[in-house]
RNA sequence: GGCGGGGUAGCCAAGUGGUAAGGCCGGGCUCUGCAAAAGCCCUAUGCGUGGGUUCAAUUCCCACCCCCGCCUCCA
């Protein structure tokens, strides 16, 4: 289902310029996307990347691409490890629950998972292999404490994706402890030898025993998943020095080639214009947004569609209350046209073409979904009116099926008429909720039904009173009460 | 210090060398028993400040003032 021609235009950082997308075998993408390291609830921040990659993925697919998509799980480094020993937890015990907790967070928020999750201590024996041909092509060293470095003065090109030069890499302040067994401070480690206060963490290798440094996870799984080169590899901002930079330096130098084609940031969240911190209290979860009475779907509006990806997020919660009257407002469209009989709808309409080609254009201009997100407002009104007025309406329900495939709001619960016989007679009314109301809802609802019949509209007031109180919202139509979830 | 991103209405935000999308909030109106929803109208002579280029700049150039990120923990 291929429904925007348009060249796809995208920002690469390495050459800090927007380009035409071409994948190396299209139709299919190869991408990877850094996961989260697993030590603790995800924020909102981290989020705001995943639903980054979320719609760069579904955008691919909108263009006919056909993404297959890997995500690793860091679950191993000096925080996972230090904290499941904290918890009293063997590290694959303690990660389990954090990845767990992630998935639930991922569907919260309506993101599609990728096709492959695969987690760093899955694959040490690929790391090692890396390390052992890095080692034997002289890109890397065994320093005397039995860790192994990556030497960057053997890769001319360190520093290209990040645009620092080795200027930027001399001894600084913040020298590493370890500094006197590698050859030069920006050099890396591969393999960090095994130290006391990793407890039972701990692989064999030829240098001992140990565990991988940080970078090499991602470059010996994203090759072992997606082959020596590939098209798209994305992260939050933060991870382009010197996460990024170093599996480049690794991976380029195992291979000789250019490993990846296209590389993506999305930029950080910020939270009442300040950077998240526990310090300040303001480092949220998925939980804690839903905790307030918002849910997934809320969030996901607000993080996706709030700025450009490219542009920094300031989180606030008059933002979110601004993201769920929004959501509300398509919701109450979808409502509306749902109901309408297929006669309704013309096959096709100039409107609704127009509409489509400007909403693909937006997207297709290194996906600019706050202008694709105006252009479907100007179209929900434009339909709104026609159907105010009750003319021919375009397309909508294969329209919405192309825009909610970037959106991806899905369309809340079933739209069912409640009557008789239910479990009280008279309590007839539409329900969009896409869940069937208690008992004591439907009880008020049928009594609302009988004093409006009796035209009693203090009676009718107080009952809607009664219903809004049980957490429900019922409106008055044309065709009799509508009942939703508040 | 090096590199980079910003300053557009009450809030969020897109955008263009030709006179400011969209969302939220607020005000008025239509409809309605009421309410809600929906629609219509209004809400930045203005796009950080000062210069310059131009017939024309928010959009290009220069200077300046703020804010933020990265510079080997970090989505």
């Amino acid at each position: 289902m291929t429904h925007c021609q348009t060249p796809l235009r995208l920002f690469n950082t390495l050459s800090r310029s927007v380009e035409e997308f071409r994948p190396m075998a299209s139709p299919k993408v190869r991408l990877y996307a850094c996961g989260p390291t697993v030590y603790g609830r995800a924020h909102i921040g981290n989020f705001r990347t995943f639903l980054f990659v979320d719609l760069l993925r579904r955008v691919l697919v909108l263009f006919g691409f056909e993404p297959e998509h890997v995500m690793n799980y860091t679950d191993v480094d000096d925080k996972t490890i230090a904290a499941a020993k904290a918890a009293s937890l063997p590290l694959r015990e303690f990660t389990n629950q954090y990845i767990a907790l992630f998935e639930e967070d991922l569907k919260t928020l309506r993101i599609l998972p990728p096709d492959r999750r695969p987690r760093a201590t899955d694959h040490i024996e690929l790391m090692i292999a890396l390390i052992e041909d890095l080692i034997r092509k002289g890109h890397a060293y065994v320093g005397e404490d039995g860790s192994v470095y990556f030497r960057i003065a053997s890769f001319p090109d360190y520093g290209k994706l990040a645009h620092l030069d080795r200027r930027g890499l001399q001894p600084g302040a913040r020298i590493a402890q370890d500094e006197y067994v590698k050859e030069s401070v920006g050099d890396f480690a591969l393999w960090k030898a095994w130290k006391a206060e990793d407890g039972g963490v701990g692989w064999a290798s030829p240098w001992g025993k140990g565990r991988p440094g940080w970078h090499i996870e991602c470059s010996a799984m994203s090759m072992h998943y997606l082959g020596q080169e590939f098209d798209i590899h994305c992260g939050g901002a933060d991870l382009i020095f010197p996460h990024h930079e170093n599996e480049i330096a690794q991976s380029c130098c195992a291979t000789g080639k250019a490993f990846v084609r296209t590389w993506l940031h999305c930029s950080h969240v910020l939270v009442d214009g300040e950077k998240m911190s526990k310090s300040l209290g303001n480092v949220y979860s998925v939980a804690d947004v839903l905790a307030k009475g918002y849910t997934g779907r809320h969030l996901r509006f607000l993080l996706l569609t709030a700025s450009h990806y490219r542009q920094t997020l300031n989180f606030t919660w008059e933002g979110l209350a601004a993201a769920k009257a929004a959501v509300d407002r398509i919701d109450d469209w979808l409502a509306r046209w749902r109901r309408l009989p297929p006669t309704r709808f013309a096959a096709s309409a100039p409107e609704g073409e127009a509409f489509l080609a400007s909403f693909c254009a937006s997207l297709a201009d290194d996906l600019n979904i706050s202008d694709a997100v105006g252009r479907f407002f100007d179209f929900l009104r434009a339909t709104n009116r026609a159907m105010d007025l009750g003319t021919l309406l375009p397309d909508l329900p294969s329209i919405w099926e192309i825009v909610d495939s970037v959106l991806g709001l899905g369309t809340v619960g079933p739209i069912e008429a409640l009557r008789p016989p239910s479990a009280h007679p008279n309590a007839e009314a539409v329900i969009l909720a896409g869940e069937t109301p208690p008992l004591r809802v439907q009880e008020l609802l049928a009594r609302r039904a009988a004093a409006r019949s009796r035209r009693d509209w203090k009676e009718s007031d107080s009952l809607r009173k009664a219903i809004e109180e049980q957490g429900w919202t019922v409106r008055d139509t044309p065709e009799g009460q509508e009942l939703r979830r508040r």
